[in-house]
DNA sequence: GCCAATTACTTGAACCCTAAAGAAATCTGG
DNA sequence: CCAGATTTCTTTAGGGTTCAAGTAATTGGC
């Protein structure tokens, strides 16, 4: 912080150029791999990303869960489940019920079909990511998520600096 | 690979949760910030996170790229990027011409109103993103861009014999 | 018990995105 | 020169995604 000739704070313009650049990279790298699964997701199971998303999560809980739920853990926005949920109920992936002590909530689960279905999937989706990384030494890997947690929590803190604001 | 006793070849299921551990966090990250910047592109200027990677695209380069140029650079389908330049000639931050050379190829640049609010917008994303990544040390960037440029060289090779095999 | 605030979800408009098919221009080997 | 292959872009169908507004159910203060 500098102040000009009239005593008033002013910033000058820092080179933040590094921080872009992590960020291009980071993203590019997420791009890539998301690409590459989606692809294949769709050649083999002829199933979207989202969807197999979806079912991972309930794959998680066999009681099932909420949409709400499911909206954070996806970090999406909660029409968007909706639509999701609506899609593989009709498709007979999904069980959906009213809960009994709330009727807001909507509870959803694996039916048996959707589970098998979705085990098949995930059981090839661990090779093609394990594919995907095999260059990375198990030591690289290591750093890589110790980097990404702090990346993780820098960011959070962020939002949560502007959610604040606002 | 073992042989099992009728002497067929036989894949044991290995263990890849590192890796898909690793991708999750890495997708994390990636949805957090790109959801951040676009919250912060929408209240800040009203502009959609599409629009303002198309428009860095272009800030690059004074006499303009391609829409195959801008297909590319950015991993989005060709089709993408005729909806997003029309709607961006339309407001309009772009220009758009037919090549004198080949009249298959569209060659599109940012006008000069455009390439103003580009730069306004920019300089601000600038410091979204140092904010969003300050609990970084230089250090912690330094290995954070030379683990994720191994990322990026092993996925692409991944999705390599994948495209030749298809 | 009642009403205001909150919570859970749905709906609608607008946009983003892909894959596949199609149209137009160019290139290439004979 | 010309027919077939290739390249560049557009179009279409089907999803996915957000935000904002709306509905229904629940909660909490009084």
């Amino acid at each position: 912080m500098i102040l000009d000739s009239e005593t008033k704070a002013v910033e000058l313009p820092e080179d933040h150029g590094d921080e872009i650049r992590l960020w291009l990279r980071l993203l590019t790298c997420t791009t890539l791999i998301e690409g590459e699964v989606r692809g294949r997701l769709r050649e083999r199971f002829d199933v979207t990303l989202p969807r197999f998303d979806l079912m991972a999560q309930l794959d998680k809980v066999p009681d099932g869960m909420t949409l709400s739920d499911v909206s954070k853990r996806m970090m999406v926005s909660n029409g968007n489940v909706t639509g999701l949920v609506e899609r593989l109920v009709e498709s007979g992936h999904l069980d959906r019920r009213t809960s009994d002590t709330d009727r807001r909530v909507q509870v959803i689960r694996l039916t048996k079909a959707g589970r098998a279905e979705f085990r098949r999937m995930a059981a090839e989706h661990q090779t093609w990511i394990a594919d995907i990384f095999s260059d990375l030494s198990p030591k690289d890997v290591r750093e890589l998520m110790r980097l990404l947690a702090k990346t993780k929590g820098s960011a959070q803190k962020s939002a949560q600096k502007r959610a604040l604001q606002a």
